[in-house]
DNA sequence: CGCATGATTGACAGCAGTCAAGATGTGTGG
DNA sequence: CCACACATCTTGACTGCTGTCAATCATGCG
């Protein structure tokens, strides 16, 4: 299993290394297989390095003791993942799982370090990736402690929208959606099922169409909501 | 207002600097102060900077469209705020809210990004600070998500009384605390008189005496709740 | 075709929020 | 030092969103 060098010229952290710079990353990477449903580490663990997603899926979640969870990130392909605890020395607080067949490379903590601190760009990009978790989390905050269940999905369809269209083919299960929104599978559909009454989506399968985006953008910051079966108050 | 030097050597942001470089960090600092109550930054403000609080106690917090608050961070004397916006450049994600009289030093963003470039030891600081706030934030996505109400406060309390022993007074009003784990005053005073009637702890005023740690970390645990009026079954 | 996995729907329960009233505490001025 | 006013906290009655449990329905793969 050899390392995939155009793609890692590809990854946020590597992408401003020469030539040189990435010949002599490679031996050091380390190439995992994961098979689908597989843990890549749990909670607790001590991080051992830096994970790099080079194909398939992989969450990042939290378990309560009586097994609920909450998904903190999904990672996709060229994304990278456990760089606090790599960068810090101790253990996971969380949890990592491929979703799929997934290919994965992992970064060595002392090497890790050992770039960090001879390159500052590498630094650089290390606090920028922080800064960036520090946003999607403040996000998600928002959208546990202060929005309700049709507020979250809307806010959520919403910014996939705006990267994929008013198409969206979700490419994760809804139930690990449910997950990540703070909910379950059954709240999560019948939300699905308010909202494609209400005419502002149409569902099929893992196939999302937004009929209607600014009604769900007012639902997402509460102008309307979705207790009257029909939306003709919409009409105001 | 002159800077306090004794103080800055405190702050983590600059304890490895030498007399010299502190000196040069001074003039830099604009000193502010704000009265209890009001607003150092309002979410969606451009980031001039970063935040050093010298006196005082602030709030950090997102607010909802209907005026719903969440408590993000309670910031102390000597720790910094604001460093995510104003290391991105970018708008503050949130508010800030002096809680009383504070004393606050602005390091305004260029200043602050030259220093991160100059000097090695202080990318890392801040490096380690980001790393701090993400753990911070994995810990309340999980009380918010996955944890009742009276889990959230056990925990928070058993927190607290680490570093101040078993007697706790409270340093900021309970309903700010209600806002941080994510209810409202009247839950948490409800939640308060179950666990003084199960023995768990007394409240008087803003102090707090844990009776029973272990009983507390049970329910933080979510091996035992509040549902009982005594707590016989703690007997098992 | 049949089983397994995931999604949906229904009936029901409970935790926590809302609204409102009352109690407690704190600070200020006489 | 007391009294009043205001802020904060507490308690009660009620509502409702979301979770639980269970049954049924789709989907896809061997």
């Amino acid at each position: 299993m050899s390392v995939d060098t155009t793609f890692l010229r590809k990854v946020i952290l590597f992408k401003h290394l020469t030539d040189s710079q990435i010949e002599r990353v490679i031996p050091i990477l380390e190439v995992k297989r994961f098979a689908k449903g597989q843990m890549i580490f749990k909670e607790g663990d001590t991080a051992n390095g830096v994970y790099i997603l080079n194909r398939g899926k992989v969450k990042v979640f939290k378990l309560s003791p009586d097994g609920k969870e909450q998904v903190l990130h999904f990672i996709t392909e060229g994304e990278i993942f456990g760089e606090v605890a790599a960068f810090l020395g101790e253990a996971f607080p969380a949890n990592a799982e491929s979703l799929s067949e997934s290919i994965i490379y992992l970064l060595p903590r002392l090497p890790f370090l050992k770039l960090i601190q001879e390159d500052p760009q590498m630094a650089l990009n290390i606090m920028a990736l922080f800064a960036y978790r520090l946003k999607e989390f403040v996000r998600l905050i928002d959208s546990l402690a202060l929005k309700n269940i049709a507020q979250r999905l809307s806010t959520y369809l919403l910014f996939i929208a705006e990267k994929k269209g008013n198409v969206v083919a979700l490419d994760v299960k809804k139930s690990e959606i449910a997950s990540f929104l703070g909910t379950i599978p059954e709240t999560l559909s019948r939300v699905f099922s308010k909202m494609a009454k209400a005419r502002l989506l149409k569902v099929r399968g893992n196939k999302i169409e937004i009929l209607d985006p600014s009604g769900l953008e007012k639902i997402a910051l509460g102008i309307f909501d979705l207790s009257q079966g029909d939306r003709t108050n919409l009409q105001l």
